[in-house]
DNA sequence: TACTATACGGTTTTT
DNA sequence: CCGTATAGTA
């Protein structure tokens, strides 16, 4: 026991041996959160409070999950597999698997991913004859998931307008469909979960007195729903609840937009009386000088629960700060640094260049690959999404449940088979009479579809058939080669690459059985088929988009995808008000503590040396947009940046000369330019009550004129009509 | 049915 | 600017 609390400091080790009850783990950036996690679970096995399988690890991501498992198997001589560690998505699979009858599903329910989701929403309006003008499926897919992460369900939702309730009239229209076909979306694997428990006494009972020990990472950003479903799993209210062990950090909460509530840290400190707070507030990773930065701009915010930072390390090296004239001369002077850097001896693979937007990645890509730095680039396609990886999913999906109409959509006439929109339309017109998936409606139909559509599925059953006694990856090879998939990116001009992806997929295959089947000591089974596991672990582990670590390459990600990584040297780029702060954030209060809070992870990113830049012009969408440095360097101690280039007073549009295609160029097509004389793009402008900006776009013309000002910190972004604002050249 | 023109929209993202 | 989605044509 000694051994594994070596090292950790006092309110380390205070957390790690707190007592079974429940407690809020404020850590900091770079506080040894993970740790302090691991070794929790460690210390309760070891000092025998607990069985391994009383304990349940709960976190967001795939990637978090593995390391706790990896770090936990090298404290302890345990077998870690078969602990209920995991997502919260993972687990409620893993749940709904175990109790598929009492959760009304299927044995091989499938999951439906975004995109997938997105398309059974589309067939669904379709279907349905609905105007998607009127309900965008994007939108109503946003409405969908919003209530269910918040533990809707359509009869639960309160509508007042015509609007919403068709809406939630389309929801429940939704829902019907996905229990038709067998197939669940993200958010109805914890809503699923949770009402299985809520309404089941006898299994919830059995869950929470097998879960002893609750232990969660990156508490701030649970939503509603996850929150509901450990109150319910602890038994919160009970005579016995289980202790829950909450880390989190309210300073980096970032997923607001996608219904992340740091509210439940409050709520949870009062509900679960949790009678220990501790702060982890000793920085292991930045020097002074960058966390005395991180620490000036979050005190910023209002709300938070309270935390500073300090570390012993010294001070180190002041903030380096580059205000370019462009975006190009911004990537340009990024590129020379990391040089030079590199020629003093640092790794590539320790620098990052982060940034607000991923359109933004594009000029620094550009300018790194004509200096032949090599680079990786986080945040596109991720294996499982790519499009040959879905056809050949799908077709698994089929053979495992025919219901899906999803899958069968996808592939019907996937290679081509002579099945136009006119037969499927006739199909799904039938389905919907007989109330039956696409694929059970097939023998009712008659004529040419019959037999076009009819020959489709003689090759499913054909399929499942053969690969009936195959293992999963002779199952896949066997797919790809008789579905005719393989013969078709053979066929086509770039179908190498996705030739390549699919043979990555039957290696995929190979490594999951070799992971998934190994013998699990003392605890049941995995439960469901092989293909049906698989399929969900495609759908729940689209592949890596987080960086690892390994590759001598400089590492370029937007700030999101940078939490909870570190770098010896970190460039943070575009620092310019209405790009970060975003201006679509700098509207509301909450906006733009979420992007201050964004600000703060980028800052706490970096261990030795930290580069801010801005540009003052950046083509974006086409345009070329103009800009005041981001009021995040307000927020900055002087004496902590070092300029690198001389500090102009407001000072844009100084250095710069106007050039062909500055001129007015905006999305309505008349003329303005001969109505805005005395004004141009890119100018310094003043308003009485705004203050000192920059003219970044204008439209319209005569009495229409408006131009868009950024006056940063004295108001954002704003519209003016020119006939109305006093606008004064400054 | 498959290919090409045009229109549109364009933070952040895991599961 | 640039990728995606839909409409229109061979």
């Amino acid at each position: 026991m000694s051994r594994l609390l070596d090292n950790l400091n006092t309110e380390q080790l205070a957390a790690v041996t707190l007592p079974a009850q429940s407690a809020l783990i404020l850590a900091g950036a770079g506080s040894g959160k993970t740790r302090v996690l691991t070794t929790r679970i460690a210390w309760l096995l070891q000092t025998g409070q607990v069985s391994q399988s009383g304990i349940l690890g709960v976190t967001f991501t795939n990637k978090a999950a593995k390391e706790m498992l990896t770090r936990l198997g090298a404290m302890l001589p345990i077998n870690t597999r078969g602990m209920w560690i995991g997502t919260f998505h993972g687990l409620c699979n893993r749940f709904l698997r175990a109790h598929y009858r009492e959760a009304a599903l299927p044995q091989t329910f499938q999951i439906l991913d975004t995109a997938d989701q997105l398309a059974a929403i589309k067939r669904l309006l379709k279907a349905l004859n609905v105007d998607d003008e009127k309900f965008p499926p994007r939108e109503l897919q946003h409405f969908i998931n919003a209530q269910k992460e918040a533990g809707y369900r359509a009869n639960a939702v309160e509508a007042w307008d015509e609007f919403t309730r068709r809406r939630v009239e389309l929801y429940a229209e939704y829902d019907a469909q996905c229990q038709r076909e067998g197939v669940v979306d993200f958010p109805e694997l914890l809503l699923r979960a949770y009402e299985l428990l809520e309404r089941n006494e006898p299994i919830r009972r059995h869950y929470q007195l097998r879960f002893r020990h609750i232990l969660v990472d990156e508490f701030q950003d649970t939503n509603r729903l996850q929150y509901l479903w450990l109150k319910l799993i602890a038994g919160f209210a009970s005579e016995t609840p289980a202790a829950v062990f909450a880390v989190g950090d309210d300073d980096q909460s970032i997923y607001g937009f996608r219904g992340a509530e740091v509210g439940n840290m409050r709520d949870f400190e009062r509900e679960f009386r949790v009678a220990n707070v501790i702060r982890l507030e000793q920085n292991y990773r930045s020097h002074g000088n960058i966390l005395d930065a991180a620490n000036a701009i979050i005190a910023n915010n209002s709300q938070r629960l309270g935390k500073n930072l300090w570390t012993d390390q010294g001070a180190g090296e002041p903030i380096r700060v580059y205000e370019a004239v462009a975006d190009m001369d911004e990537a340009r002077w990024v590129v020379e640094e990391i040089q030079q850097l590199v020629r003093e001896g640092a790794a590539r693979g320790d620098i990052a260049l982060l940034y607000r937007s991923n359109a933004q990645s594009r000029v620094l890509e550009h300018q790194l690959f004509s200096t032949g730095l090599p680079y990786r680039v986080y945040g596109g396609l991720r294996f499982f999404e790519r499009q040959e990886v879905k056809h050949a999913l799908a077709y698994l999906r089929l053979i495992a449940n025919p219901d899906d109409d999803t899958a069968f959509a996808r592939v019907v006439n996937f290679p081509t088979r002579g099945i136009g929109a006119r037969s499927l339309e006739q199909l799904q017109d039938a389905a919907r009479m007989f109330n039956t998936s696409l694929y059970a409606t097939v023998p009712h139909l008659n004529g040419k579809p019959a037999q076009s559509i009819g020959a489709f599925v003689k090759l499913v059953e054909e399929l499942r058939r053969e690969t009936a006694d195959l293992s999963l990856p002779e199952m896949i090879d066997h797919v790809l080669e008789v579905s005719g998939l393989r013969a078709h990116y053979r066929a086509e001009r770039e179908g190498q690459e996705r030739l390549e992806n699919l043979d990555e997929l039957i290696s995929a295959a190979t490594g999951f059985l070799h992971d998934d089947s190994a013998p699990v000591e003392g605890e049941e089974s995995l439960p469901g088929d092989p293909l049906s596991r698989f399929l969900a672990h495609a759908s729940l582990e689209a592949g890596e988009h987080q960086a690892d670590a390994g590759q001598d390459a400089v590492q370029l990600m937007s700030v999101h995808a940078a939490k909870g990584l570190e770098f010896d040297v970190v460039f943070i780029t575009g620092l310019e008000d209405g790009l970060f702060p975003h201006e679509n954030s700098i509207q509301e209060h909450e906006g733009l503590e979420e992007e201050r809070r964004l600000m703060y992870v980028a800052v706490t990113r970096a261990r030795k040396r930290l580069y801010l830049s801005l540009a003052q012009s950046r083509m974006l969408h086409g345009q070329t947009r103009y800009a005041v440095k981001s009021r995040f360097f307000d927020e900055i101690p002087e004496g902590l940046l070092k300029w690198l280039t001389p500090r102009v007073q407001q000072g844009f549009g100084q250095h710069y000369t106007p050039s062909r295609g500055d001129s007015f160029t905006t999305s309505a097509p008349r003329q303005p330019s001969r109505d805005l004389i005395g004004f141009r793009i890119g100018q310094q402008v003043r308003h009485a009550r705004f203050g000192a900006g920059v003219i970044v776009s204008a439209e319209g013309s005569g009495q229409d004129a408006r131009v868009q000002v950024n006056f940063g910190s004295g108001g954002g972004m704003k519209w003016l009509a020119l006939s109305v604002a006093k606008l004064e050249a400054a």
